[in-house]
DNA sequence: AGTTGCAACAGGGA
DNA sequence: CTCCCTGTTGCAAC
Protein backbone atom coordinates (compact mmCIF):
# COMPACT_ATOMS: atom_id res chain seq x y z
CA UNK A 1 0.00 0.00 0.00
CA UNK A 2 2.69 2.09 -1.04
CA UNK A 3 0.56 5.67 -2.29
CA UNK A 4 -1.22 8.60 -0.46
CA UNK A 5 -4.92 7.13 -1.40
CA UNK A 6 -3.78 3.87 0.30
CA UNK A 7 -1.93 5.47 3.30
CA UNK A 8 -4.91 8.01 3.81
CA UNK A 9 -7.13 4.90 4.29
CA UNK A 10 -4.81 2.95 6.74
CA UNK A 11 -4.38 6.17 8.60
CA UNK A 12 -7.79 6.54 9.33
CA UNK A 13 -8.54 3.13 10.02
CA UNK A 14 -5.53 3.36 12.67
CA UNK A 15 -6.55 5.90 14.15
CA UNK A 16 -10.01 4.64 14.77
CA UNK A 17 -8.45 1.16 15.68
CA UNK A 18 -5.55 2.04 17.48
CA UNK A 19 -6.11 5.21 19.66
CA UNK A 20 -6.25 5.58 23.44
CA UNK A 21 -4.15 1.80 23.11
CA UNK A 22 -0.91 0.88 25.63
CA UNK A 23 2.05 -0.02 23.85
CA UNK A 24 3.56 -2.96 25.96
CA UNK A 25 5.94 -4.38 24.00
CA UNK A 26 7.91 -3.94 20.31
CA UNK A 27 9.59 -6.60 18.74
CA UNK A 28 12.12 -5.39 15.77
CA UNK A 29 12.96 -8.18 13.65
CA UNK A 30 14.94 -6.00 11.20
CA UNK A 31 16.95 -3.31 13.18
CA UNK A 32 18.03 -1.02 10.33
CA UNK A 33 14.29 -0.09 9.23
CA UNK A 34 14.79 1.77 12.51
CA UNK A 35 16.37 5.61 12.76
CA UNK A 36 17.75 4.94 15.77
CA UNK A 37 19.43 1.93 17.48
CA UNK A 38 16.63 -0.38 19.18
CA UNK A 39 18.08 0.47 22.71
CA UNK A 40 16.95 4.09 21.85
CA UNK A 41 13.92 3.22 19.59
CA UNK A 42 12.31 0.96 22.54
CA UNK A 43 11.82 3.44 24.99
CA UNK A 44 10.65 5.82 22.35
CA UNK A 45 7.64 4.03 22.04
CA UNK A 46 7.09 1.49 25.18
CA UNK A 47 4.18 2.55 27.42
CA UNK A 48 2.77 5.29 25.38
CA UNK A 49 -0.15 5.65 24.44
CA UNK A 50 -1.48 5.96 20.76
CA UNK A 51 -3.24 9.15 20.06
CA UNK A 52 -4.22 10.62 15.98
CA UNK A 53 -2.79 8.80 13.37
CA UNK A 54 -2.42 10.92 10.24
CA UNK A 55 -1.10 10.31 6.24
CA UNK A 56 1.27 12.66 5.05
CA UNK A 57 2.24 12.11 2.26
CA UNK A 58 3.18 7.97 1.66
CA UNK A 59 3.81 8.75 5.40
CA UNK A 60 1.79 7.41 8.18
CA UNK A 61 2.23 9.98 11.02
CA UNK A 62 1.31 8.29 14.62
CA UNK A 63 0.90 9.98 18.08
CA UNK A 64 2.54 8.24 20.64
CA UNK A 65 1.42 10.28 23.75
CA UNK A 66 2.83 12.15 25.80
CA UNK A 67 6.05 13.13 23.84
CA UNK A 68 6.52 11.38 20.67
CA UNK A 69 5.52 10.13 16.82
CA UNK A 70 5.71 6.54 14.93
CA UNK A 71 6.45 7.56 11.65
CA UNK A 72 6.31 4.47 9.70
CA UNK A 73 6.23 4.22 5.60
CA UNK A 74 5.69 1.08 3.61
CA UNK A 75 8.48 2.06 0.75
CA UNK A 76 7.86 0.23 -2.10
CA UNK A 77 5.06 -1.77 -0.97
CA UNK A 78 3.89 -3.81 2.55
CA UNK A 79 1.04 -4.47 4.79
CA UNK A 80 0.25 -2.93 8.32
CA UNK A 81 -2.21 -5.33 9.84
CA UNK A 82 -3.97 -5.48 12.63
CA UNK A 83 -4.70 -7.97 14.98
CA UNK A 84 -7.30 -8.16 17.71
CA UNK A 85 -7.27 -9.94 20.98
CA UNK A 86 -6.55 -13.56 20.49
CA UNK A 87 -5.88 -13.45 17.02
CA UNK A 88 -2.96 -15.25 15.38
CA UNK A 89 0.13 -12.35 14.71
CA UNK A 90 1.76 -13.13 11.03
CA UNK A 91 5.01 -15.72 11.30
CA UNK A 92 6.95 -12.84 8.89
CA UNK A 93 7.14 -9.34 9.85
CA UNK A 94 9.67 -6.91 10.38
CA UNK A 95 8.28 -4.57 13.64
CA UNK A 96 5.66 -6.09 15.95
CA UNK A 97 3.90 -3.87 18.56
CA UNK A 98 2.06 -5.65 21.03
CA UNK A 99 -0.62 -3.18 23.21
CA UNK A 100 -1.72 -4.20 26.82
CA UNK A 101 -4.69 -4.94 25.82
CA UNK A 102 -4.03 -7.77 23.87
CA UNK A 103 -4.19 -6.17 20.30
CA UNK A 104 -1.67 -5.80 18.20
CA UNK A 105 0.08 -3.82 14.93
CA UNK A 106 2.33 -6.06 12.52
CA UNK A 107 4.38 -4.56 9.96
CA UNK A 108 5.73 -6.19 6.91
CA UNK A 109 7.54 -4.54 4.11
CA UNK A 110 8.01 -6.64 0.33
CA UNK A 111 11.39 -4.95 0.13
CA UNK A 112 12.51 -1.97 1.89
CA UNK A 113 10.50 0.45 4.50
CA UNK A 114 11.65 2.49 7.76
CA UNK A 115 9.55 2.31 10.93
CA UNK A 116 10.56 5.55 12.36
CA UNK A 117 10.33 7.26 16.37
CA UNK A 118 10.99 10.40 17.37
CA UNK A 119 10.42 12.82 20.10
CA UNK A 120 7.93 15.10 18.81
CA UNK A 121 10.16 17.90 19.64
CA UNK A 122 12.43 16.69 17.09
CA UNK A 123 9.99 16.09 14.29
CA UNK A 124 11.38 18.56 12.54
CA UNK A 125 15.48 17.16 12.27
CA UNK A 126 13.44 14.19 11.02
CA UNK A 127 14.57 14.73 7.23
CA UNK A 128 12.34 12.49 5.34
CA UNK A 129 9.37 13.74 6.64
CA UNK A 130 10.14 17.69 7.43
CA UNK A 131 11.12 18.08 3.69
CA UNK A 132 7.34 16.92 2.37
CA UNK A 133 5.88 19.27 0.17
CA UNK A 134 2.20 20.03 -1.05
CA UNK A 135 0.30 17.44 0.91
CA UNK A 136 -2.92 16.33 -2.48
CA UNK A 137 -5.52 15.80 -0.25
CA UNK A 138 -5.75 18.95 2.02
CA UNK A 139 -8.00 21.14 0.13
CA UNK A 140 -6.90 24.33 2.29
CA UNK A 141 -2.97 23.54 1.01
CA UNK A 142 -3.09 22.49 -2.02
CA UNK A 143 -4.94 25.07 -4.09
CA UNK A 144 -4.58 25.84 -7.79
CA UNK A 145 -1.75 29.08 -6.65
CA UNK A 146 -0.01 26.52 -4.38
CA UNK A 147 0.18 24.07 -6.87
CA UNK A 148 1.26 26.41 -10.02
CA UNK A 149 3.98 28.37 -7.81
CA UNK A 150 5.46 25.27 -7.09
CA UNK A 151 6.05 24.76 -10.75
CA UNK A 152 7.12 28.46 -11.61
CA UNK A 153 10.97 28.60 -12.60
CA UNK A 154 11.45 24.69 -13.17
CA UNK A 155 12.66 23.40 -16.24
CA UNK A 156 13.12 19.66 -16.33
CA UNK A 157 10.28 16.97 -17.10
CA UNK A 158 7.16 17.10 -15.09
CA UNK A 159 7.08 13.37 -14.27
CA UNK A 160 10.06 13.30 -11.88
CA UNK A 161 8.49 16.42 -9.74
CA UNK A 162 5.13 15.33 -9.57
CA UNK A 163 7.20 12.36 -7.74
CA UNK A 164 9.51 14.18 -5.50
CA UNK A 165 8.10 14.10 -2.49
CA UNK A 166 9.41 17.44 -1.19
CA UNK A 167 7.78 19.13 -4.22
CA UNK A 168 4.34 17.47 -3.92
CA UNK A 169 3.89 14.58 -1.45
CA UNK A 170 2.16 11.25 -1.85
CA UNK A 171 2.32 10.24 -5.63
CA UNK A 172 4.23 7.58 -6.70
CA UNK A 173 5.06 5.84 -9.89
CA UNK A 174 1.47 3.89 -9.68
CA UNK A 175 -0.71 6.83 -9.96
CA UNK A 176 0.97 8.93 -11.63
CA UNK A 177 -0.01 6.73 -14.84
CA UNK A 178 -3.66 7.71 -15.23
CA UNK A 179 -2.65 11.33 -13.85
CA UNK A 180 -0.58 12.49 -16.49
CA UNK A 181 -2.81 10.48 -19.31
CA UNK A 182 -6.33 12.63 -18.04
CA UNK A 183 -3.58 16.16 -18.04
CA UNK A 184 -2.97 14.59 -21.31
CA UNK A 185 0.80 14.98 -20.80
CA UNK A 186 4.13 13.34 -21.92
CA UNK A 187 5.96 12.37 -18.85
CA UNK A 188 8.93 14.01 -20.40
CA UNK A 189 6.92 17.70 -21.39
CA UNK A 190 9.04 20.39 -20.07
CA UNK A 191 7.75 22.39 -17.68
CA UNK A 192 8.26 25.58 -19.27
CA UNK A 193 6.31 24.02 -22.15
CA UNK A 194 3.01 23.45 -20.19
CA UNK A 195 0.21 25.74 -20.91
CA UNK A 196 -2.30 27.38 -18.25
CA UNK A 197 -4.92 25.50 -19.05
CA UNK A 198 -3.04 22.23 -18.88
CA UNK A 199 -1.64 22.98 -15.58
CA UNK A 200 -5.24 23.48 -14.44
CA UNK A 201 -6.37 20.22 -16.04
CA UNK A 202 -2.66 18.95 -14.02
CA UNK A 203 -3.64 19.79 -10.95
CA UNK A 204 -7.76 18.59 -11.06
CA UNK A 205 -6.35 15.35 -12.50
CA UNK A 206 -3.69 14.78 -9.50
CA UNK A 207 -6.93 15.82 -7.21
CA UNK A 208 -9.48 13.92 -8.53
CA UNK A 209 -7.15 10.86 -9.08
CA UNK A 210 -6.31 10.81 -5.77
CA UNK A 211 -9.53 11.54 -4.01
CA UNK A 212 -11.74 8.93 -6.13
CA UNK A 213 -8.83 6.10 -5.35
CA UNK A 214 -8.60 7.13 -1.63
CA UNK A 215 -12.90 7.07 -1.54
CA UNK A 216 -12.55 3.45 -3.26
CA UNK A 217 -10.23 2.38 -0.37
CA UNK A 218 -7.28 2.29 -2.33
CA UNK A 219 -6.02 -0.11 -4.88
CA UNK A 220 -7.49 -3.88 -5.18
CA UNK A 221 -3.78 -5.13 -5.21
CA UNK A 222 -2.94 -3.42 -1.83
CA UNK A 223 -4.38 -4.38 1.49
CA UNK A 224 -6.00 -1.88 3.94
CA UNK A 225 -5.48 -2.04 7.95
CA UNK A 226 -7.67 -5.08 8.42
CA UNK A 227 -6.22 -7.44 5.26
CA UNK A 228 -9.14 -6.25 2.64
CA UNK A 229 -8.23 -5.11 -0.61
CA UNK A 230 -9.18 -1.52 -2.14
CA UNK A 231 -12.18 -1.19 -4.72
CA UNK A 232 -9.75 0.64 -7.39
CA UNK A 233 -8.41 -0.97 -10.10
CA UNK A 234 -9.85 0.58 -13.32
CA UNK A 235 -6.66 2.81 -14.81
CA UNK A 236 -6.82 3.97 -17.91
CA UNK A 237 -4.06 3.81 -19.13
CA UNK A 238 -1.80 2.47 -16.36
CA UNK A 239 -0.66 -0.99 -16.81
CA UNK A 240 -2.34 -1.38 -20.12
CA UNK A 241 0.15 -1.97 -22.63
CA UNK A 242 -1.06 -2.84 -25.73
CA UNK A 243 -4.30 -2.46 -25.04
CA UNK A 244 -6.47 0.78 -26.95
CA UNK A 245 -6.58 3.71 -25.54
CA UNK A 246 -9.95 4.62 -23.76
CA UNK A 247 -10.27 7.96 -25.45
CA UNK A 248 -8.72 7.58 -28.92
CA UNK A 249 -8.57 3.52 -29.18
CA UNK A 250 -4.39 4.27 -30.06
CA UNK A 251 -2.51 1.40 -28.87
CA UNK A 252 -0.73 2.13 -25.15
CA UNK A 253 2.67 1.94 -25.01
CA UNK A 254 5.43 0.77 -22.31
CA UNK A 255 8.42 3.30 -21.86
CA UNK A 256 11.46 4.23 -19.88
CA UNK A 257 11.82 7.90 -18.65
CA UNK A 258 14.43 8.14 -17.08
CA UNK A 259 14.79 5.28 -14.10
CA UNK A 260 10.96 4.46 -14.03
CA UNK A 261 8.63 2.98 -16.69
CA UNK A 262 5.55 4.94 -17.67
CA UNK A 263 2.40 3.95 -19.61
CA UNK A 264 1.30 6.14 -21.94
CA UNK A 265 -1.40 6.93 -25.15
CA UNK A 266 1.38 8.24 -27.78
CA UNK A 267 -1.66 9.88 -29.10
CA UNK A 268 -3.11 11.52 -26.65
CA UNK A 269 0.11 12.50 -24.39
CA UNK A 270 2.49 15.02 -25.75
CA UNK B 1 47.59 34.72 -19.89
CA UNK B 2 45.27 32.54 -18.66
CA UNK B 3 46.53 28.82 -18.67
CA UNK B 4 49.59 26.92 -16.51
CA UNK B 5 52.41 27.69 -19.34
CA UNK B 6 51.86 31.49 -19.22
CA UNK B 7 51.21 31.55 -15.78
CA UNK B 8 54.11 29.17 -15.47
CA UNK B 9 56.34 32.39 -16.87
CA UNK B 10 54.33 35.01 -15.26
CA UNK B 11 54.92 33.92 -11.80
CA UNK B 12 58.72 33.25 -12.72
CA UNK B 13 59.23 36.60 -14.21
CA UNK B 14 57.64 38.37 -11.09
CA UNK B 15 59.36 36.00 -8.47
CA UNK B 16 62.83 37.88 -10.26
CA UNK B 17 61.83 40.94 -10.84
CA UNK B 18 59.55 42.00 -7.54
CA UNK B 19 61.24 40.17 -5.22
CA UNK B 20 62.46 42.52 -2.35
CA UNK B 21 59.98 45.12 -3.54
CA UNK B 22 57.74 47.29 -0.62
CA UNK B 23 54.77 47.90 -1.72
CA UNK B 24 53.65 51.78 -1.31
CA UNK B 25 49.94 52.13 -2.62
CA UNK B 26 47.14 50.01 -3.95
CA UNK B 27 44.58 51.49 -6.26
CA UNK B 28 41.67 49.15 -6.49
CA UNK B 29 39.10 50.05 -9.85
CA UNK B 30 36.84 47.27 -9.42
CA UNK B 31 36.74 45.95 -6.00
CA UNK B 32 34.19 42.56 -7.01
CA UNK B 33 37.25 41.06 -8.06
CA UNK B 34 38.72 41.32 -4.33
CA UNK B 35 37.89 38.65 -1.73
CA UNK B 36 37.45 40.90 1.02
CA UNK B 37 36.03 44.71 1.41
CA UNK B 38 38.65 47.28 0.17
CA UNK B 39 39.30 48.37 3.67
CA UNK B 40 40.43 44.63 4.59
CA UNK B 41 42.83 44.35 1.55
CA UNK B 42 44.71 47.15 1.83
CA UNK B 43 46.45 46.49 5.29
CA UNK B 44 46.81 42.88 3.53
CA UNK B 45 48.81 44.59 1.39
CA UNK B 46 50.30 47.42 2.12
CA UNK B 47 53.64 47.86 3.74
CA UNK B 48 54.44 44.30 2.97
CA UNK B 49 57.76 42.91 1.02
CA UNK B 50 57.49 40.92 -2.07
CA UNK B 51 58.74 37.63 -1.28
CA UNK B 52 58.90 34.61 -4.05
CA UNK B 53 55.96 34.04 -6.70
CA UNK B 54 54.75 30.65 -7.83
CA UNK B 55 52.32 29.10 -10.19
CA UNK B 56 49.68 26.96 -8.65
CA UNK B 57 47.34 25.87 -11.65
CA UNK B 58 46.15 29.22 -13.27
CA UNK B 59 47.09 31.72 -10.44
CA UNK B 60 49.97 33.19 -9.05
CA UNK B 61 51.25 32.96 -5.64
CA UNK B 62 53.19 36.15 -4.37
CA UNK B 63 54.07 35.85 -0.63
CA UNK B 64 53.56 39.36 1.44
CA UNK B 65 55.97 39.20 3.87
CA UNK B 66 56.21 38.80 6.52
CA UNK B 67 52.24 37.16 6.71
CA UNK B 68 50.03 37.33 4.07
CA UNK B 69 49.96 35.88 0.38
CA UNK B 70 48.66 37.75 -2.77
CA UNK B 71 46.47 35.75 -5.18
CA UNK B 72 46.07 36.42 -8.60
CA UNK B 73 43.90 34.86 -11.30
CA UNK B 74 43.53 36.44 -14.81
CA UNK B 75 39.80 34.39 -15.63
CA UNK B 76 39.19 34.28 -18.88
CA UNK B 77 42.42 36.48 -20.13
CA UNK B 78 44.07 39.46 -19.45
CA UNK B 79 47.61 41.12 -18.22
CA UNK B 80 50.15 41.52 -15.12
CA UNK B 81 52.49 43.97 -16.15
CA UNK B 82 55.68 45.52 -14.84
CA UNK B 83 56.34 49.06 -15.34
CA UNK B 84 59.83 50.24 -14.20
CA UNK B 85 60.54 53.61 -12.28
CA UNK B 86 59.25 56.49 -14.11
CA UNK B 87 57.50 54.19 -17.01
CA UNK B 88 53.86 55.26 -17.82
CA UNK B 89 50.99 53.03 -16.08
CA UNK B 90 48.25 52.06 -18.47
CA UNK B 91 45.30 54.17 -18.31
CA UNK B 92 42.59 51.45 -17.98
CA UNK B 93 43.51 48.48 -15.24
CA UNK B 94 41.39 47.02 -12.20
CA UNK B 95 44.37 47.04 -9.87
CA UNK B 96 47.80 48.93 -9.72
CA UNK B 97 50.45 47.75 -7.11
CA UNK B 98 52.80 51.03 -6.16
CA UNK B 99 56.28 49.94 -4.53
CA UNK B 100 57.83 52.51 -3.14
CA UNK B 101 61.10 52.19 -5.75
CA UNK B 102 58.88 53.49 -8.29
CA UNK B 103 58.12 49.90 -9.76
CA UNK B 104 54.82 49.18 -10.59
CA UNK B 105 52.36 46.06 -11.17
CA UNK B 106 49.25 46.82 -12.85
CA UNK B 107 46.72 44.08 -13.54
CA UNK B 108 43.97 43.88 -16.51
CA UNK B 109 41.19 41.79 -16.87
CA UNK B 110 39.19 41.21 -20.40
CA UNK B 111 36.36 40.00 -18.94
CA UNK B 112 36.58 39.08 -15.27
CA UNK B 113 39.16 37.80 -12.98
CA UNK B 114 40.40 37.68 -9.17
CA UNK B 115 42.96 39.65 -7.03
CA UNK B 116 42.98 38.04 -3.29
CA UNK B 117 44.53 38.70 -0.55
CA UNK B 118 44.78 36.31 2.52
CA UNK B 119 47.04 36.03 5.89
CA UNK B 120 49.15 33.41 4.76
CA UNK B 121 47.68 31.21 8.17
CA UNK B 122 44.44 31.36 6.26
CA UNK B 123 45.46 29.81 3.33
CA UNK B 124 43.77 26.99 3.68
CA UNK B 125 40.35 28.14 3.67
CA UNK B 126 40.94 30.50 0.19
CA UNK B 127 38.58 27.61 -1.54
CA UNK B 128 39.86 28.57 -4.99
CA UNK B 129 43.11 28.17 -4.51
CA UNK B 130 43.24 25.31 -1.49
CA UNK B 131 41.39 22.88 -3.86
CA UNK B 132 43.54 22.45 -6.77
CA UNK B 133 44.55 19.17 -7.84
CA UNK B 134 47.02 17.51 -9.34
CA UNK B 135 49.53 20.32 -10.49
CA UNK B 136 51.37 18.92 -14.22
CA UNK B 137 54.59 20.72 -14.28
CA UNK B 138 55.57 19.33 -10.82
CA UNK B 139 57.74 15.62 -11.61
CA UNK B 140 57.81 14.85 -8.44
CA UNK B 141 53.56 15.60 -7.82
CA UNK B 142 52.27 14.53 -11.21
CA UNK B 143 53.56 11.11 -11.77
CA UNK B 144 52.00 8.24 -13.77
CA UNK B 145 50.74 6.56 -10.83
CA UNK B 146 49.36 9.65 -9.36
CA UNK B 147 47.46 10.96 -12.58
CA UNK B 148 45.89 7.09 -13.31
CA UNK B 149 44.35 7.09 -9.80
CA UNK B 150 42.98 10.34 -10.30
CA UNK B 151 41.18 8.75 -12.87
CA UNK B 152 40.57 5.83 -11.69
CA UNK B 153 36.48 4.94 -10.87
CA UNK B 154 35.32 7.97 -12.68
CA UNK B 155 32.31 7.02 -15.13
CA UNK B 156 32.24 10.38 -16.86
CA UNK B 157 33.72 11.97 -19.87
CA UNK B 158 37.53 12.24 -20.23
CA UNK B 159 37.55 16.55 -20.98
CA UNK B 160 36.22 17.78 -18.34
CA UNK B 161 38.01 15.94 -15.66
CA UNK B 162 41.18 17.34 -17.45
CA UNK B 163 39.69 20.71 -17.04
CA UNK B 164 38.00 20.45 -13.84
CA UNK B 165 41.10 22.35 -11.67
CA UNK B 166 39.98 20.40 -8.37
CA UNK B 167 41.82 17.19 -10.34
CA UNK B 168 44.80 18.56 -12.45
CA UNK B 169 45.17 22.08 -12.33
CA UNK B 170 46.11 24.54 -14.99
CA UNK B 171 44.75 23.08 -18.28
CA UNK B 172 42.19 25.13 -19.84
CA UNK B 173 40.11 25.07 -23.38
CA UNK B 174 43.30 26.29 -25.27
CA UNK B 175 45.65 23.61 -24.24
CA UNK B 176 43.35 20.47 -23.93
CA UNK B 177 43.02 20.81 -27.49
CA UNK B 178 46.36 19.20 -28.78
CA UNK B 179 46.33 17.28 -25.40
CA UNK B 180 43.25 15.52 -26.69
CA UNK B 181 44.90 14.99 -30.18
CA UNK B 182 48.09 13.97 -29.06
CA UNK B 183 46.65 11.49 -27.02
CA UNK B 184 44.28 10.47 -30.18
CA UNK B 185 40.94 10.50 -27.31
CA UNK B 186 37.93 12.34 -28.39
CA UNK B 187 37.14 14.13 -25.78
CA UNK B 188 33.50 12.53 -25.21
CA UNK B 189 35.45 9.50 -24.43
CA UNK B 190 34.16 7.68 -21.40
CA UNK B 191 36.69 7.31 -18.88
CA UNK B 192 36.69 3.68 -18.48
CA UNK B 193 36.53 3.17 -22.36
CA UNK B 194 40.78 4.35 -21.86
CA UNK B 195 43.05 1.74 -22.16
CA UNK B 196 46.09 1.54 -20.30
CA UNK B 197 48.12 2.56 -23.12
CA UNK B 198 45.81 6.01 -23.60
CA UNK B 199 46.26 6.95 -20.54
CA UNK B 200 49.85 6.58 -20.53
CA UNK B 201 49.98 8.70 -24.24
CA UNK B 202 47.19 11.16 -22.42
CA UNK B 203 49.46 11.41 -19.33
CA UNK B 204 52.61 12.42 -22.00
CA UNK B 205 50.66 14.55 -23.81
CA UNK B 206 49.77 16.68 -21.18
CA UNK B 207 53.30 16.79 -19.76
CA UNK B 208 54.48 17.53 -23.17
CA UNK B 209 52.08 19.73 -24.53
CA UNK B 210 52.31 21.92 -21.07
CA UNK B 211 55.97 21.96 -20.94
CA UNK B 212 56.95 22.50 -24.23
CA UNK B 213 54.54 25.74 -24.13
CA UNK B 214 56.23 27.00 -21.16
CA UNK B 215 59.42 26.49 -22.12
CA UNK B 216 58.39 28.76 -25.59
CA UNK B 217 56.93 31.50 -22.76
CA UNK B 218 53.41 30.79 -23.49
CA UNK B 219 50.87 31.16 -26.03
CA UNK B 220 51.71 33.94 -29.15
CA UNK B 221 48.81 35.91 -28.78
CA UNK B 222 49.80 36.70 -24.41
CA UNK B 223 51.69 38.77 -23.10
CA UNK B 224 54.11 38.45 -20.49
CA UNK B 225 55.29 40.30 -17.46
CA UNK B 226 56.93 42.79 -19.69
CA UNK B 227 54.54 42.80 -22.83
CA UNK B 228 56.33 40.51 -24.84
CA UNK B 229 54.36 38.19 -26.55
CA UNK B 230 55.24 34.02 -26.23
CA UNK B 231 56.30 31.67 -28.81
CA UNK B 232 54.06 29.49 -29.09
CA UNK B 233 51.63 29.09 -32.09
CA UNK B 234 51.99 25.82 -33.51
CA UNK B 235 48.80 24.13 -32.78
CA UNK B 236 48.13 20.73 -34.32
CA UNK B 237 44.19 20.65 -34.18
CA UNK B 238 43.78 23.43 -32.08
CA UNK B 239 41.60 26.39 -33.83
CA UNK B 240 42.60 25.15 -37.03
CA UNK B 241 39.12 24.21 -38.00
CA UNK B 242 38.49 23.13 -42.01
CA UNK B 243 42.43 22.10 -41.94
CA UNK B 244 43.57 19.23 -42.48
CA UNK B 245 44.72 16.93 -40.21
CA UNK B 246 48.71 17.06 -39.60
CA UNK B 247 48.53 13.06 -38.91
CA UNK B 248 45.65 11.80 -41.47
CA UNK B 249 44.61 14.85 -43.73
CA UNK B 250 41.30 14.65 -42.60
CA UNK B 251 39.71 17.70 -42.53
CA UNK B 252 39.39 19.58 -38.73
CA UNK B 253 36.39 20.01 -37.09
CA UNK B 254 35.25 22.52 -34.69
CA UNK B 255 32.56 20.66 -32.33
CA UNK B 256 30.60 21.40 -29.51
CA UNK B 257 31.53 19.40 -25.81
CA UNK B 258 29.01 20.55 -22.90
CA UNK B 259 29.51 23.98 -23.29
CA UNK B 260 33.11 24.40 -24.57
CA UNK B 261 34.10 23.61 -28.34
CA UNK B 262 36.68 21.61 -28.81
CA UNK B 263 38.75 21.16 -32.10
CA UNK B 264 39.22 17.42 -33.08
CA UNK B 265 40.44 15.40 -36.16
CA UNK B 266 37.18 13.11 -36.51
CA UNK B 267 39.18 10.11 -37.68
CA UNK B 268 42.40 10.35 -35.35
CA UNK B 269 40.03 10.73 -31.82
CA UNK B 270 37.96 8.33 -31.17
C1' DA C 1 38.77 32.18 -23.06
C1' DG C 2 37.22 31.56 -16.50
C1' DT C 3 34.77 29.80 -12.08
C1' DT C 4 30.80 29.09 -8.88
C1' DG C 5 26.52 27.30 -7.58
C1' DC C 6 22.32 25.08 -8.54
C1' DA C 7 18.98 22.25 -10.88
C1' DA C 8 18.35 18.17 -13.43
C1' DC C 9 19.66 13.55 -14.34
C1' DA C 10 21.51 8.72 -13.88
C1' DG C 11 23.32 4.61 -11.34
C1' DG C 12 24.10 1.71 -7.24
C1' DG C 13 22.62 0.17 -2.89
C1' DA C 14 19.80 -0.41 1.41
C1' DC D 1 5.84 -0.13 -6.82
C1' DT D 2 10.61 3.10 -2.36
C1' DC D 3 14.15 6.17 -0.80
C1' DC D 4 19.18 8.21 -0.19
C1' DC D 5 23.70 9.39 -1.80
C1' DT D 6 27.04 10.31 -5.17
C1' DG D 7 28.78 11.85 -9.30
C1' DT D 8 27.81 13.87 -13.72
C1' DT D 9 25.83 17.31 -16.74
C1' DG D 10 23.89 21.54 -18.22
C1' DC D 11 22.75 26.31 -17.42
C1' DA D 12 22.91 31.04 -15.52
C1' DA D 13 25.53 34.44 -13.17
C1' DC D 14 29.66 37.17 -11.69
Amino acid sequence: MPELPEIYNLANQMDSALKGKLIGSVDVRQEKCLNVPLRRFRPLVIGKTIGGATARGKWVFMELQPDAHFLLSLGMGGDALYHGPGATRPEKYQVLFEFTDGSALSIVYWWFGYAHASKTADLKSHKMTASLGLHPLDDSEFTYRAFSAMLDGKKGAIKPVLMNQTQIAGIGNVYIQDILFRAKLHPNRRIPEIAEVERKLLFRAIKGNLKRAAKLGGLAYEKDFYGRPGRFKDFLVGYKEGQPCPECGATIEKIRTGSTATFICPSCQT
